[in-house]
DNA sequence: GAAATTTGACCCGG
DNA sequence: CCGGGTCAAATTTC
């Protein structure tokens, strides 16, 4: 489940998409104004001096999404047009057998992997949905700053999960991501399952640490060099040297588990008692971001 | 050495 | 011919 999430190819109720959006995101901001007040009302050891600056910029990411929700239904609907109308047209839905054929004759593989309409699109301040992406191509799309990358299900080979999806940087909002997606996972197969399931108890903030605008990002994270896209790569070990570096000291419960292979996936969940309440962070997906999540 | 990413080449529809 | 989507060899990373 996105935290932003507008927009349907049908076109069929943008506008109750979007309220709803914008409601949960005011809810969310909410939530993150009573947990940046909780830290604040702390006294902290030095090595959670930055949990206070992470709770302001996750109120900084509410704001500025809020701002580009409400900023026009127009807007938001013309975006979202855009983003599916470079699509082929639905009658391409019978599979182009053997579409490429290298000079050693060609493969016959692949069959049946044409992607049909757009099945939904999503506007994200992460790229990360929960699921294993593989990434199969990059394309600089005319008319448009942001390249858009290609991106098919990593279990294509193991299961024949045939779901794909393309992302792309939003003009508008670089922090924001535009993510279509193409066919439903037959795989079934998740990340970090019991951090991803949203059940309704508790409020979730993503916070994503490649933003552009770094020059406010919480000190205690780490800084990296730019990926193709502006799609960041960390190590494994880096990641986790972050949570631990975050959850050092105090009362740390949990720890790290979850540790995927380096450059595979990094999956790393962090959980920690704080101030009464439980804060978990989780960082994983090959983009880094960070999840907390805020019980009680 | 294995697995994922990069990136130029190739395919196809308009 | 152009532009978007995909393939796959080369490269990168662990």
């Amino acid at each position: 489940m996105a935290l932003i999430a507008t927009g349907a190819t049908s076109a069929a109720s943008p506008a109750a998409a979007s309220m709803a959006a914008s409601e949960l995101m005011a809810q969310g901001r909410n939530s993150a104004a009573v947990l940046e007040t909780i830290l604040q009302g702390a006294s902290l050891p030095p090595a959670h001096g930055g949990l206070q600056l992470l709770a302001a910029e996750i109120l900084r990411c509410c704001d500025r999404a809020l701002t580009v929700m409400r900023a026009g239904e127009a807007a938001e609907s013309s975006a979202a047009a855009a983003a599916a109308g470079v699509k082929r047209k639905p009658a391409t839905t019978t599979a182009p057998a053997n579409r490429k054929r290298r000079a050693n004759g060609g493969s016959s593989g692949g069959g049946a992997s044409s992607p049909a309409a757009a099945t939904r699109v999503e506007r994200s301040r992460t790229s990360e949905d929960g699921y294993l992406w593989r990434k199969y191509g990059q394309k600089e799309i005319k008319n448009s700053k942001r390249p858009r990358l290609y991106f098919r299900c990593s279990y294509k080979d193991d299961d024949g999960c045939t779901a794909t999806r393309h992302v792309q940087q939003s003009e508008d909002d670089p922090s924001l991501y535009v993510i279509t997606y193409f066919g439903d996972h037959t795989c079934s197969r998740k990340l970090a399952a019991g951090v991803d399931e949203d059940d309704g108890t508790f409020q979730k903030f993503v916070i994503n640490f490649g933003s552009a605008s770094a020059s406010s990002s919480p000190p205690l994270l780490y800084e990296s060099s730019s990926y193709s896209s502006g799609i960041r790569r960390e190590t494994t070990s880096t990641i986790v040297e972050a949570v631990k570096l975050l959850l050092a000291g105090g009362s740390r419960r949990g720890g790290i588990r979850g540790e995927g292979r380096a450059g595979r996936i990094a999956s790393g969940v962090g959980g920690g008692e704080f101030a009464g309440g439980r804060l978990f962070l989780c960082v994983s997906g090959t983009g880094a971001f960070a999840r907390l999540l805020e019980l009680g």
